[in-house]
Order: structure tokens, then sequence, then C-alpha cells
DNA sequence: AATGAATGAGGATTCATTCAT
DNA sequence: AATGAATGAATCCTCATTCAT
């Protein structure tokens, strides 16, 4: 029931009572906006709890190290990921490769602007997780991008993408050049996320589609 | 005592001392490797001193501050893409969009295996160059992005490239890509980076010309 | 709201609140167990209340100070060494010398196993204790101490022990050495606490008895 | 040639220069002493360098954790104990058991002074070691140990001790009763350290001796 | 050019203690 | 009686930087 818990059981520690599961995702979304802003190194413990409105003390009540904060930053902004990649409708579910896939562009650039720090922090911070977790994480992208590739491969498959096309390329193309928007993408500038994901389903419906035979 | 004087003076040259531009290069060479692997922050000045083989009071007749090995780092690599951008040879250049967009690609993806720290360094740890650096070296990757960017206009004022795509969005969604296969491609594996930058201008060639007229 | 006020005002006792023995002395039992294992100082007060059962804040509604467990525990102990050594039968006390020193010496040697953790403690980290409370336990320890000496001193009075020894270094000797072996005795092992108490026995018998005249 | 060198070797750690013995050896006496005087958890490594007449990130230089000075302390005095215990004369080594019990009591007990806070230190805090350090130290006391023990079981054979003494045992509380001896031996006090010899050579001599036959 | 040694300002973490509920 | 939460001082350790030699 209390997520976190189950990473935090750590032999030879006694343990805390209840936590109180709105402060600690409070202190999670504190230390998502430091991280992402200054780099999970950089970022300072004591910032965070500031940010939370408690001491720097005070937050080893409710975690064991900084690591920890990676740690359920990017597990839950993967986990959100993954839950994100896997919510097609039926009805989508049902349809073509080509659909298919944009309706997936449009679900996850939607996603990015409500997970703001996380895909930054889970990007580019993630490999100061040690080993355990650095595995249970990249097991979420894996089952992320196995979703991605899936549908290239329904579209070869159906003849609608280019069967010369390597997958693994275009699979990693795509999530990187989503998740890259976060770096410059400004959701206040001139054009609105629609218009991001338009731009993007545009360019991987296009580039994956076969050349058309030269008459 | 220091004898390039008017050179420090430039903020863009740090190395105090008589030169020994060789050894100076065997640092930043150590500096890249390290910082690409462990991050900016979390690199030791200590671990790079102990790769050129020497102790890490050392490295200091050679720099002044660990920024310094950072910024030569971030300027040197995109120094030499804003060189490689425009080292477009006389046919090219005169060529149509496309295919000078294609030549462009090909430049970028085969230079980055030649630039292997540069630019996960460049893209990811820039911001702690402190402001006038910061902007020295945004100039450089400015001057890359109009390049490409120029390219994209100019196919759109052909009529090879879709006039209803954002020209921003294009950029950098096109630098982005490339960039970010250094995080994911690994030359010793199946695909050789002539398959890669081939994916790359399918990918971009086609998402970028316009639909064609449905009958 | 405090119900023992007198009795905390004696230094020797420090619980408040209206007192639950039982408990208390279940807190004074684990204490005494961790301070065994890991020492006073790297003791934490967090694990002594989970042996218990309850959590460290609820830990000071029995005691004011970790302090206070390290004074209950070593004040504890001597006052059960005090009475052990006091606890005499009186057809001993009649005895001679040598009788009443093995009668000591089994008595004292027989109580360490009940009295596991507190004789650790008391040796190591007695200093940790305050002024007043150090003084309070060391002259429960010079109480016994002198006990032993008289014993000797009765000895040599009575021609059983050699005179040229110097009761002092005597007394401190054999406690010393049957307190001692609480470290490296091992109950389940070869030999009994009988045999333990023996051989001290023999030793220190014999080791005060005057050489026999040579002939 | 640098002892403490192999102990320190972590892999991934830049390598220091040669080490300035004789600051190394100032250190470890600092914290010999401090951890005689505090024990080995209160002592506070700011202590420890101001009394060298550093500051505290100084001690780093030389060491890579509180540990190591443990370690270092441990190791040297007992390599120093094993020293002191096989430093026989040829003439002793050919006597009789009591003789050379006796030599060894007498090398011991005078070792001590020597030694101050080195076998405090190795008796109380030794725990804290880690598991390897911790064997090595142990080691050094077994072959300590031995050696005293070979010495006894000599005097059996002979029959010059009682065959009925556990060698364990006797062992034990030989080497107990020695050290503990500057837990409360006063150097300035009444007696000389060589009366303090006297004494442990007569107890133990007579302790061991069989009970001569009763007529 | 390079080194050994030292510095000192952090920064993460620990933990006894407090207290409102 | 007990708890959850917070405190804040202490303490270890890190590391960029300095500098006399």
């Amino acid at each position: 029931m209390v997520a976190h818990n189950e990473a935090r059981a750590t032999p030879g520690r006694a343990p805390k009572g209840t936590l109180n599961e709105t402060r600690f995702a409070e202190i999670i979304e504190a230390a998502g906006l430091e991280f992402a802003e200054k780099g999970y190194q950089a970022a300072r413990i004591e910032d965070i709890a500031a940010r939370v409105g408690i001491l720097k003390g005070s937050l080893y009540y409710y975690i064991e190290s900084k690591e920890d904060l990676l740690f359920e930053i990017a597990d839950r902004g993967h986990s959100r990921g993954v839950a994100r990649v896997e919510a097609e409708d039926p009805e989508t579910a049902a349809a073509d490769a080509p659909t298919r896939l944009a309706a997936l562009i449009r679900r996850w650039t939607t996603m990015l602007p409500l997970n703001p720090a996380y895909l930054t922090v889970a990007e580019r911070d993630i490999r100061f997780l040690s080993g355990e977790r650095y595995e249970r994480v990249m097991a979420k992208r894996v089952a992320i991008h196995r979703y991605g590739r899936s549908l290239i491969e329904q579209g070869i498959a159906e003849g609608h993408f280019d069967p010369d096309i390597d997958v693994g390329l275009a699979t990693n193309t795509l999530f990187e050049a989503l998740n890259a928007s976060t770096r410059w993408f400004r959701p206040n500038g001139r054009l609105s996320h629609e218009e991001l994901a338009d731009w993007f389903v545009t360019l991987f419906l296009r580039g994956l589609r076969p050349d058309p035979p030269t008459a």
C-alpha cells in the first residue's frame, strides 16, 4: 500500500511508524523541481527541505538517503510513462499502426507538461542510481520502448511503414525526440503542446512511410 | 611569469603559465571523458589529473578552475560543430535543400564519434558555465542551429519542404535527435554510423516533404 | 502530572510519569543488551525502543535522557554486585580468609551470567556518566573492592596469605580477572561456570599463599 | 615499504603521492590518545587533527576514514605485541617454562607503558573494525595468545605446572589480567611497573604450580 | 612543471530530544 | 502511554583550490 516502503526496508533499521504520504509526495515534488533545475548532484538536501518548509534533518524522517529521492522521482515518472503508454482506448487499439502511433505520440507529448521534472531528471541523472534501482527503472523504460517498437513493427507488417527501417533506431529516435522537447519547448510560447504533438506526428508518420513507387 | 596574458584576458583562454599545448590538450581530453562519464559535478579534479598521470595540484598550472575545463570542452566541441556544419563543399552548397540537408545530417552524424565526450557534456553540463562563457558557447550553438534552419527555410522556399511546418520545431528536433544518438548508439554494435546517418536522412527528408496531393 | 517527583529529585531515579515498573525494567533490559553489544555511544535509542516494541519518542515517557539508561544499568548492576558480595552466609563469614575468598570468587563468578550486559557496560561505558552519577556508581564499586580487599588483608593477618603482596594490586587483579571473563567465556562451550570458578579459586588461593620455606 | 598503503588501496581512488611517514605517525599517535581517552565513537576527527596542529579536512590527506585510524592503532599495537612476545633472548628460550613465563610477563608488563593508547583501544574498540580488518588484527592476537599458551603447555609437560589446569582459561586470564592493568595502574603512583610485573609473576607462577603433595 | 601538503567551505547524514495529539 | 513528526546540533567526509618548494 505504501509504495516506497518496500524499497526502504533496510535490515537492521528500526521501522518508522506509518508515513504521512501527503508530506512524502510534497517532498518528492520538491526534490523533482530541485533536481530538474540544478541536477541531482548539485541539488542540496537543504534546499529541498526548505521548499517543503522543514529542516534538512527532518527530511530523513522520510528518506534514508538523497538517492531515495532520485529513485522515487525516476520510478514514479517512469511508472506514469508506462501507464500513459498503455492507456490506449479500445477503439485505437483496434486501429492500424499509423493511427495507433499517432495516438501514442499525442498521449506522450501531452503527458510531458504534467511531469515536468521527472523526465529531465530521469534522462540525465538516472545513472546515479545504485545498480538494483537503476535496473528497476530501466525495466520500465524498456517496457515503454517495447510498446513503441511494437507499433512500428505492426506498421511494417501491415505495409504502412517502410520495411527497410531499423526498428530499434526508429524507436530510440522517437522517444528521444519527444523527450528532448522538454529541454527546449516553452509551453507559454508561440506554440501549444498540441501543435508540438502535431509536428511529431507529422514527422514520424511521414518518416516511417515507405517512399511511393517511382512511376 | 604568465606568458600569454593577452590570451588569458580573453575569457575564452584559461591556461596560464607557459603553455605546453600537448599537455593541455591531454588534460582537456581527460576531463572530457570524466565529465562524459560522471557528469561535470560528480567528476573529480583528482581523477582527471590521474588520467593524465599527474597530481591534482599540478592541474592548476594549466587551469584556473574546474569550470575552465568545462568551458574548453564545450567551446571546442561547439567550434568543431560550427566548422563541421560550415564545411559544405561548393558543389553541395549549390544544390537544392534536400540534398544539402542530407549532406548536413551526414556530416554531423559522422562527426559524433570523433567528439564522443564533448557533446554529451555540452548538452547536459553547459549550464554550469558562468554567464559570459555560457553565452559564448550558446552563440556557437545558435550559429549551428541557424545553419540547419536556413536549409529548412530554403527547402520550403523551393517547394521541397512542407510550408506548414514550424521551422523552429523542426530545427530543434533535428539537432536533438542527432545528438541524442550519442547517448544510445553503440558504434561497435549491429549498425554503423553510416547506417545511422541513412536513417536520419530518411526520417527528416521524408518528414519534411509535403504530403502528395490526394488525387 | 509527574507522579514521583521526590523519586526524581534523587539523581538516582530518572523515570518520570506514572511508573509502569515492568515496562521500565524491560527498557533497561533492552538498553543493557544494546549497550553491551554496541557500546553506549554507538547504541541507538531507536533500536532500544524497537527491542521493546515501541517508538523512540515513547521512550522519553520513561527516561529523561539516554544517560539515564546507562546510569540505571550501571547502578543496578553494581547494586547487585554489592548484594552478591555481601551475601556471605554466617558460617562462611566465620571461616578463615582462604575459605571466604574462595566463596566470594564463586559467588561472583556465578553472578556474571545472570548479569550479562551490566558488567560489560559498567566496565567500559561508565565514564560517560555525568560527574555525580559516576561517583555514585564508583562508590558501589569501591564497596565491592573493599570487601575483597578486607578478605586479603584478613588472610595476611592470619598468615594464610603472603604479606609481601600489595593488597591493592591483588584486589584489582582479582576483580579485573573475574570480570574480564565475560568478554571471552562462552557458557555453552567446553567448560561450565563452575569450572571457571574453580580455576579462579585455584589461581588466587595459590597465588596469594606464601612460598613454603626453603628448607 | 609504506605499511599502511596496502590497506589503503581502494580501487577507483586516485593515488596520492608519497606520504610523509613522520606526519602519519604523529596522526596515529594523536588518534590513539583521543581514542584511549574518549573511545572510538566519541572521539572527534576534529580533535585528532587539532592535536597534530592541522584542520580536520587535512587529515583526509592521510586517511580515508576514521576507521583507518582505528585499524592502524590496533594493528600497530598488536604488531608490537607480537614482536614483544617473540623477543625472547636465546638463553631464556632454552630455560624451563616458569623462567620463560616470568620473562614473558615482564616483557609484556613493561611494554604496556610504551603503548599506552594502543591496548586500551585495542581491547575496547576493536569491534568497530570492518570484517576483514578485524580478522587481521585478531590473527595477531591469536599469535600472541598462542605463544603464552605454549609456555603453559611446556610447563605442564615439564611437570612444573599443574596438569589439571585448563590451558585456555589460564592463557586468557593471563593476558586479560596483564592488559587490564592499563585501566587502573598509575605509573606515577606508589608502585613501579617492575613491582607490578613482580606481582603478576608471583601470582601466575604460584597459581600454575601444582599443589605440594600433602604428606 | 610538478608535487606534497594543507585548507576550509560545504554537504550528507545521524540521532538524542521535544512535543502536540 | 504512545505516536508521528520535527528539530538542530554534531560529525564525518569531500573536494576545489592554494602555495611553498
